[in-house]
RNA sequence: GCCGGCGUAGCUCAAUGGUAGAGCACCUGUUUUGUAAACAGGCGGUUGCGGGUUCGAAUCCCAUCGCCGGCUCCA
């Protein structure tokens, strides 16, 4: 344990030493350290209110003046029991110390009156303990789970000394002003409408401004790359969700089917409810589940083929990826094995349906557009296109300027049953993404779990302002899809051969990308993003006609400018050109109009002083066209 | 979905059971201004929505919708 974490895991210990001092019949059950603080977590009756964080806070501020020692005690299980019975917390402690393996040393913590099942290690003294703060209540499963009981995890922070911790909060409180929330509602770049609906984003002319911007840079990316671009709706047949496997494996995640009309009155002319469509739906699909999870693994798709019975309700999925169209693009006609690697590339808008609680601004919505592309290519071609994959998530992270990224390599979990596909697949597509991740140049974790359902994949993780990881870029290898639609190709030998997928987001999604990129920049867009590049300012409404000229020549050259016409003094004008965070103000006054002239203000650089208008549209054209980040220094 | 907190004008906030208010934004007028806020006036609210308690509810209670922080989930 750092020395960092060490005095955090000892706050959490004071933490619970106050709870006990003021709710001696709270249960106890875990309190680490975190990245950015610590936790512990209590089942009681009574609810914490932010008043008692207050109580709470005081006590643990005696309990540090109170100068307590940390004694580690190691003992036998049997001791252990003992303390854990006598000290009446059997509800979770028995759990962790069972969770102890039997040839590890079980080892108690106290200090003063508390004693706790803990590993440790602790400071020596409580008084180390001198800068701290409580900052919230929450609910947090027992174990992660949502079928054990909710306890209340109460998060705090702690420094080695008041300065840090002060410079800590009003961190926070700093990032708190770059949040895309925020920002997008100052700049007006989104609306999200509660009768639209939750987590379904309105992009309003600015925001939309930056979406296109963003999709058209990345598209010509895709041109020099090889891809073609396809459309495809946004809706499928259920049908096509069974072959692929996401109606029965995610169906509740998905936003309920659009039943055909005919289904529909034939259920309902039965004297159904509405209620018993969903249950008929629910058994269909635990019954198609069943019937996939044991053919997976076969190498041919005919045979296997979930057909529609009589039971079966006919209709629609939005849909919640666009492989399955993509796929049936690609099928929709022979292919050679000269055609391979085919690249099929959509901003495709997909729909999820994510639980309530989880939304969140733009990082986490119900509707939102990838950046997606399928490759169908030969296995010996995978290792290259993975490759060319993930360098042009590089090229999309380094012109925005984003260094700030982890990779994760997302294996499947060999005891979750939720991943489709056979064994040598998984292993290969797996290898694949190993390999590909190690040409990377940058460090990269392996985590089993974080795979998609059909195959391993590469993410690309950034945080947001609050610390909260978002995955973006990510490139998936899929041995399994291809199987599934009996894909194939013919190879040089005059034979069928199975294609390889690869699918692939450089941005991930435009939403949860764009949120990410309002926090990145500040909502101080590089010149190339921003909605408004040029707001021209006049000293006097007397020089309106001449900014009028030098505004027109501007927009004549694709730049997206506007003249202030408030009846306002300079500086007025200028304050609201900064609050809006536009990159360039163009200060006009009766020299600049004599001389054909602006005077420059750069948000990120100040005064720039006087140029030609004609110097200035070429400068800004160059800098657009160079997609540049603002240079603080000129 | 679960736990907790919060919903007052476009925005930021005030009013704690007794006439819903301020600043900014917006509109109008005056001002004609040199690098982050000129002056004056005006417009703007069924206090998220629906019930209830009360002589009287923004305020108390119930329900619902939404937002925020966690948890769970995340193709």
């Amino acid at each position: 344990m750092t020395p960092l974490e060490e005095l955090r895991h000892s706050a959490s210990h004071v933490l619970a030493t106050a709870v006990l001092r003021l709710f001696p019949e709270a249960k106890l059950d875990i309190g680490p350290p975190t990245d950015t603080g610590f936790y512990y977590d209590f089942d009681l009756e009574h609810k914490f209110t932010a008043e008692d964080l207050v109580r709470i806070e005081a006590v643990m501020k005696q309990v540090a003046d109170e100068n307590q020692p940390f004694y580690r005690k190691e003992v036998s299980r049997e001791e252990a029991l003992a303390i854990i019975h006598a000290r009446g917390q059997e509800r979770y402690k028995l759990g962790r110390l069972a969770d102890i393996p039997a040839d590890e040393k079980i080892s108690f913590y106290q200090n003063g009156e508390f004693m706790d099942l803990c590993a440790g290690t602790h400071v020596r003294y409580s008084s180390k303990l001198k800068a701290f703060k409580l900052l919230s209540i929450a609910g947090a499963y027992h174990r992660g789970d949502e079928k054990n009981a909710q306890l209340q995890r109460i998060y705090g922070t702690a420094f080695p000394t008041k300065d840090e911790l002060a410079a800590y909060l009003a961190q926070q409180e700093q990032a708190k002003l770059r949040d895309h929330r925020k920002l997008g509602k100052d700049l007006k770049l989104f609306v999200i409408d509660e009768d639209v609906g939750q987590g379904l984003i309105l992009w309003t002319p600015n925001g939309s401004i930056i979406r296109q911007e963003l999709q058209d840079f990345i598209g010509g990316e895709l041109r020099k790359q090889g891809y073609s671009q396809v459309f495809t709706p946004h809706i499928g047949k259920l049908e096509l969700y069974k072959t692929s496997g996401h109606f029965p494996y995610y169906k509740e995640s998905q936003f309920s089917p659009v039943i055909e009309n005919e289904s529909l009155a034939r259920v309902l002319g039965e004297g159904c409810a509405c209620a018993e469509v969903y249950a008929r739906l629910e058994a269909v699909s635990g019954q198609l589940a069943t019937q996939l999870n044991t053919r997976t693994g076969r190498e041919t798709i005919t045979a296997d083929r979930v057909r529609p019975d009589d039971q079966l309700l006919n209709g629609f999925m939005l849909k919640p990826m666009n492989c399955p169209h993509h796929i049936k693009i690609f099928a929709s006609q022979p292919h050679s094995y000269r055609d391979l690697p085919v690249r099929l590339a959509e901003f495709g808008t997909v729909y999820r349906w994510e639980q309530s609680g989880e939304l969140n601004g733009l990082t986490r919505v119900r509707g939102f557009t990838q950046d997606d592309a399928h490759l169908f290519c030969t296995e010996e071609q995978v290792g290259a296109e993975v490759r060319g994959c993930l360098e042009l998530v590089k090229i999309v992270l380094s012109t925005l300027g984003m260094a700030d990224y982890r990779v994760r390599v997302g294996l499947r979990d060999p005891d979750s049953t939720k991943y489709t596909g056979d064994t040598a697949n998984w292993d290969k597509a797996e290898q694949a993404c190993r390999e590909a991740a190690q040409t990377l140049g940058v460090p990269f974790t392996e985590e089993p779990g974080e795979a998609a359902f059909y195959g391993p994949k590469i993410d690309f993780v950034i945080k947001d302002v609050i610390g909260r990881e978002w995955q973006l870029g990510t490139v998936q290898v899929d041995y399994n899809l291809p199987v599934r639609f009996d894909l194939s190709y013919i190879g040089a030998d005059n034979q069928p051969h199975r294609p390889v997928m690869i699918h692939r987001a450089p941005f991930g999604s435009m939403e949860r990308f764009c949120g990410v990129l309002i926090e990145h920049f500040g909502g101080d867009f590089p010149a190339w993003l921003a909605p408004e590049q040029v707001r021209l300012v006049t000293i006097s409404d007397r020089l309106d006609d001449y900014a009028r000229t030098v505004l027109a020549q501007l927009k004549g050259e694709g730049l997206r400018a506007t003249l202030d016409e408030h009846s306002d003094k300079l500086g007025a004008k200028i304050r609201r050109a900064e609050l809006d965070k536009v990159p360039y103000t163009l200060v006009i006054g009766q020299k600049e109009a004599e001389a054909a002239c602006v005077s420059v203000r750069s948000r990120a650089r100040g005064d720039e002083g006087v140029m030609s208008a004609d110097a200035f549209r070429a400068k800004l054209k160059a800098e657009v066209a160079s997609r540049a980040l603002p240079a603080k220094q000129a």
